[in-house]
DNA sequence: AAAGCATGCAAGTGGTTGGTTGCATTTTAA
DNA sequence: TTAAAATGCAACCAACCACTTGCATGCTTT
């Protein structure tokens, strides 16, 4: 696979790194030409306008969101496999937090932004209710659990938490990583069984 | 307490509507005025800038929050505790939302804006925590949690989900407020006892 | 070496936005 | 009723931004 030009890809990178830094309006033409070490011109010559730009971003996160769960393995211990579910979810998240940013920001300029960005979580779900149902069948977890309620509660725990992470900063809700797998995956994968 | 003039509250409150439908950068000083019914001079008059009308929503919000939790009184029993102050934070933040959304968006304008943005966890948070504890030397809980973890688990798990709420519209992982009081908040307190 | 392609450069365009100002008019309060 | 305060109005400004274009230059490929 050749690259579509030489500047294509350093023009993206920074397109995204200034989404992240100051979100979507902010993310100025001309900033991205001097950060990149490009003449504007190019820019619109490699994306033809500024959603061009956004539905580049958009079509990569599309594509690495597919393999997010790939060559990931279960052990069969329900606390460590959530852990390893959960983290696998948070460094993607992070690693991709420019979409859910733009979701927030340019939702109006390009509506199939919230789609993608909607599609991490829907996955993840998946992901998640397939575990636990297997889970259920080989009676490692309670009989009484509600597979969807242990499902969305997972889900949104670590959904808040990838949000508190990126855009908070007060000490009394903050928490390393280790800690929120550690402790609260534990304590939660722990009501299950 | 005289309100300042008679237009400042509509003002604010056609602000805070574009500010929710479109986000800061699409909530204009012409549509505030066009839709207020207002001359725009008259909103630079009453808010010196459009910072000044940040401000103002930022100031009103500081208000409201600090009389959230008040008339708010506990049962003793642990399922219908949790879900009346989950209810509560819930109703405050969709009330709310639009500091939410300008805290993604116009960070970099006005640092503040997450400061008073945080408040609203950081002040959960400590409402949960002092229930916990409480709980726990009333032995209503289990010896064996951990009041910390406990408390960040339901703070994530209701931030995620009010954030699901107001930017997601997938089927897969909507859920009604109802489903969610009943199944979430009861099935995370159950896990306590 | 030649041809084609990507890029740099510079000047410019049109649209939008936040913000100002002076004056006429309406609303409010004493 | 009257004075003061709040608003409407309209013209205007400066800044910024996305985007265009024509041409020169450099790089790559064959």
């Amino acid at each position: 696979m050749t690259k579509k030009t030489s500047k294509y890809d350093k023009i993206l990178n920074t397109f995204i790194q200034l989404l992240i830094e100051g979100g979507y309006q902010s993310a100025t033409i001309s900033k991205i030409a001097e950060r990149a070490e490009v003449n504007p011109s190019t820019i619109f010559r490699n994306f033809t306008d500024k959603k061009g730009l956004l539905s580049a971003v958009v079509d990569r996160h599309l594509k690495d969101l597919s393999t997010i769960f790939d060559g990931v393995s279960m052990t069969g211990n329900i606390e460590d496999d959530l852990v390893i579910l959960s983290k696998t979810y948070q460094e993607f998240q992070v690693d991709h937090q420019e979409i859910v940013l733009i979701g927030f920001q340019a939702a109006l300029e390009m509506p199939e932004i919230n789609k993608a960005v909607e599609e991490i979580p829907v996955l993840f779900k998946k992901i998640l209710g397939d575990y636990f149902s297997d889970m259920k069948k080989q009676h490692k977890i309670r009989e009484t659990i509600d597979v969807e309620a242990a499902t969305m509660n997972l889900l949104w725990l670590n959904f808040g938490y990838f949000l508190s992470v990126i855009r908070f900063d007060h000490p009394n809700i903050s928490t390393s990583a280790t800690d929120f797998y550690d402790k609260q995956i534990r304590f939660f994968a722990k009501s299950l069984v």
